[in-house]
RNA sequence: UCCGGCGUAGCUCAAUGGUAGAGCGGGUGGCUGUUAACCACUAGGUUGCAGGUUCGAGUCCUGCCGCCGGAGCCA
């Protein structure tokens, strides 16, 4: 029995197997906290009506010592959790010594030195599980539209964008790097498949000591042959809207274990407010900063746009110089790229960064030349530009940034259960 | 890489340049409904490292190391 299934056991003697998250004592009555991966549960041991062996175990229980305990589910509003057990019966499997991280608080560079511990805590408790129905939504959102899952290869000969700083590593006398996006494999998958998403590890060597960078982070990019930018906003919005909404269905108590506000999460619903560049821009002016056209937002500027709204906001077409080489030229103005971002409330700042890709052959060549990236990696890439070419778009969603938001977090360190970050590896 | 901050007991933090302390955790004892339980007692220290100033340095100065936050870059 798990203690999450223990209102369907009201006056049934039950088993739980755990670990000891907490004691207190009055003396002849004894509450143990057990957890078990599920909730915790009060277990309420008094002497006099229960085994004198098992009412005496209370001395030698130690914090996240390992148990087995049995007893009758009681309902009790006193308890934490609305039901509690009357024990009958406790093993100790076994105990442990001087457990490190204890009930009053701790810094963050303890805590993280702990991970492996600190993930038994109540608040990765609830982050961690509601990682877990965030992927999960992620997975059901595109089953149920129809779209193939392509695994993209994580040891890449070349980076994907030209700038950003690679993971370098020696693969049988040879460089390859860790890849930084599955988007280009993806964008062969769309073509075969139609519709398709990837979804895996992503990591940048690039030295960022912010609270929303990670070295080794995860993301999901969907593509979609024949889709314009048009297309994938609108995909963009109902898939974060789906995510959202499936977390507050399933997801309510870790949602209050984190104390998170959920009312600007209820408003999010499709459609989301588009902006362009330009507009997005015009409000950083009128709220006096100093900003210069042909700039990218920073962490600040991405705060005060999405200030302006009640949900997520779109911001599309932005300066073509400041974005990859591979986003399409907007017909209507050649120095605007058909690219968009998905800006998240509250200064959690941009959770998606999405595209239509230039699907034209002699085009592409040309932004490769001016990118100063060489032809020959890129060869099978243009391949997709000569036989079948078609419009088509995509985009990426960061999924740490987008547990941070929903779940209220400052950092996105604590989204993952083992981060990596600029100095930290371990453990 | 740049800017700012921090480093004192296992943990979280105090301590005008003048005897290094509290809470939690550990140990001992008490308590029949506790909610980070509470109460009493108790053990626990090379104040990150190396120099310097001073009668005297946890405190001031220099260098180094470690970490945190921000910027840039990005999801």
């Amino acid at each position: 029995m798990y203690i999450e299934d223990v209102h369907k056991y009201v006056g049934q003697e039950v088993i739980i197997a755990g670990w000891l998250y907490n004691k207190r004592s009055s003396g002849k009555i004894h509450f143990l906290l057990v957890r078990d991966g599920t909730n915790i549960i009060q277990c309420v041991v008094v002497k006099n009506e229960c085994p004198e062996e098992v009412f005496n175990a209370y001395d030698d229980l130690t914090q996240e010592s390992s148990i087995i305990v049995k007893g009758i589910v009681k309902e009790d509003k006193r308890s934490p959790l609305g039901y509690e057990l009357l024990l009958t019966d406790l093993r100790i499997v076994h105990q442990a010594q001087d457990y490190p991280i204890t009930k009053k608080e701790h810094g963050i560079d303890f805590l993280l030195d702990h991970r492996h511990l600190w993930l038994r805590s109540r608040r990765p408790f609830a982050v961690m599980r509601i990682r877990h129905e965030v992927i999960a939504a992620i997975r059901d959102f595109f089953n149920e539209r129809g779209f193939v899952l392509i695994d993209t290869p994580i040891f890449t000969p070349t980076s994907v964008e030209g700038t950003t700083t690679l993971f370098e590593t020696e693969y049988f006398g040879q460089k390859a790097y860790l890849t930084q996006s599955g988007q280009l494999y993806a964008e062969a998958a769309a073509l075969a498949f139609g519709k398709v998403y990837c979804f895996g590890p992503t990591f940048r060597a690039e030295k960022s000591k912010t609270r929303r960078h990670l070295t080794e982070f995860w993301m999901v990019e969907p593509e979609v042959a024949y889709f314009d930018l048009d297309d994938d906003m609108k995909l963009a919005e109902e898939f974060v809207s789906y995510i959202v909404q499936r977390v507050l269905e399933n997801r309510k108590m870790e949602l209050e274990i984190l104390e998170r506000d959920t009312r600007h999460l209820e408003r999010v619903s499709p459609p989301f407010p588009r902006i362009t560049y330009d507009e997005a821009v015009d409000i950083l002016r009128k709220n006096g900063v100093d900003f210069r056209w042909g700039d990218d937002f920073g962490g600040t500027d991405e705060t005060i746009i999405s200030n302006q709204f009640d949900r997520p906001v779109i911001v599309h077409r932005y300066p073509a110089e400041i974005k990859a080489f591979y986003m399409k030229r907007d017909p209507e103005n050649e120095k605007l790229a058909l690219a968009m971002d998905v800006l998240a409330p509250e200064g959690y700042g941009e959770i998606i960064g999405g595209s239509q890709r230039e699907d034209d052959y002699d085009t592409l060549v040309k932004r490769l030349e001016e990118h100063q990236l060489p032809r020959e990696p890129f060869e099978w890439y243009l391949d997709l530009r000569r036989y079948g070419s078609v419009p088509h778009a995509g985009f990426g969603l960061g999924i740490e940034r987008t547990i941070a938001w929903i779940c209220g977090l400052q950092h996105v360190r604590e989204t993952i259960p083992f981060p990596r970050t600029i100095y930290r590896l371990n453990p």
